[in-house]
DNA sequence: TTGTATACTAAACATAAGTTTAGTAAAATA
DNA sequence: TATTTTACTAAACTTATGTTTAGTATACAA
């Protein structure tokens, strides 16, 4: 077997079908599968697909023109999503292109900060969190959140002025905003003049 | 009119084949836009698919089933791309809810780095890094190039071995890879033991 | 007022595309 | 060795889907 309990061809026809939906956002004929494959016969094709389904990789709308559904999560592990990037674990000496068995995963935000309509990102003004490696500039991933854990950085307002990124700390019956940075002071609050908007899941940067 | 010189009837339609395709893969037939729609007969869709396509919001491939394909990029800033992470400039007092007034764009990979096939992204190891923001356990973002100037942060491989991350300079004939940590050593060698794999583009950090 | 655009119905038509029947041949499996 | 699976051809059939013809009604601009 060629992959994954796929003949050969079985492969090739899943994986025509795949590319084909996404760079023209919807599946092909049987007749356009036959004419890429030179099957001039549609039940050439219609037994692959027949296969294809039985073996799970695709379903069929009976009846439907272009009704072929690749099944997403498995066709995507096979073929890739073509979105992200190789996060490789360590760059080796050699030709200048990557090792496929170096990838450990695919870098996207999607799969990186799920849920993502809890979450927003906040473009960082000052440099009071630099010991936290959060610089000027950098794009700040937050979880929209009421309320925080001592020791998180959290994105919060003080006396409905404009928000800021700080530590969040407790001592006694007052609020702590600690900078990362020494040349800042921690800001010190009661509870209710200190409103938690979110807590930083995230950083991203572009140099 | 309603948006952008389309009719009501005309901007609902447009939309919902734009979901149809982001939830299934494939444009609607024109029987099912007519379901939807309560529209009995086929040429009432015909009519509005034709109004559409006069108007450059779509193209319909003549004769084939499931023809419709609108241009992405015009109905791609019409309904958004239901991708990214809304960016907001600052944080301030009221609800919940984020001002959508307040966007400034979206966080997204593929905006945020184009050119993926250059790209590849690296996991950080150590914390030789740490001033410049690079912390153990960051994905670096790296643009693959076999040179780089003065003062980029690059992976290099160093005689053969594993590779690394620093601050590349050069005094004299040598390579110096700096360390953004004090408690490293910057390394010296001559050009010929240091293989440039790439530039450092970015930052990506989960906490 | 005449024409043009919008927004449809109803019915017929043409064809693109899915499905079925009948059969061949090689390779893999039991 | 017999049987199943794979990989097709050829042709007919069905139906889903795109297209056209003919006509109604309203709104709007020239």
């Amino acid at each position: 077997m060629y992959r994954k309990n796929l003949t050969e061809r079985q492969y090739e026809i899943l994986e025509f079908i795949c590319r084909r939906i996404d760079k023209d956002s919807r599946p092909p004929t049987i007749r356009e599968i036959g004419r890429e494959f030179s099957i001039s016969s549609t039940k050439g094709v219609f037994d692959h697909l027949d296969a294809l389904e039985k073996k799970g990789w695709i379903t069929k709308s009976s009846g439907e023109a272009r009704g072929i559904q690749p099944i997403r999560e498995k066709t995507e592990e096979l073929f890739g999503k073509e979105e992200g990037l190789p996060i490789v674990g360590s760059v080796v000496a050699g030709g200048p292109t990557l090792a496929v068995e170096n990838v450990e995963g695919l870098l996207e935000l999607d799969e990186m900060f799920p849920n993502q309509e809890e979450l927003f990102a906040l473009r960082v003004d000052g440099d009071s969190m630099i010991e936290a490696g959060i610089h000027k500039g950098d794009i700040l991933v937050v979880r929209q959140q009421p309320t925080a854990d001592v020791g998180d950085i959290v994105v919060a307002v003080i006396n409905d002025d404009k928000g800021t990124v700080k530590k969040l700390s407790r001592v006694d019956e007052e609020v702590h905003l600690k900078p990362a940075n020494p040349y800042y002071d921690t800001i010190v609050r009661d509870p209710s003049e200190v409103e938690i908007r979110g807590r930083v899941v995230g950083v991203v940067r572009k140099m």
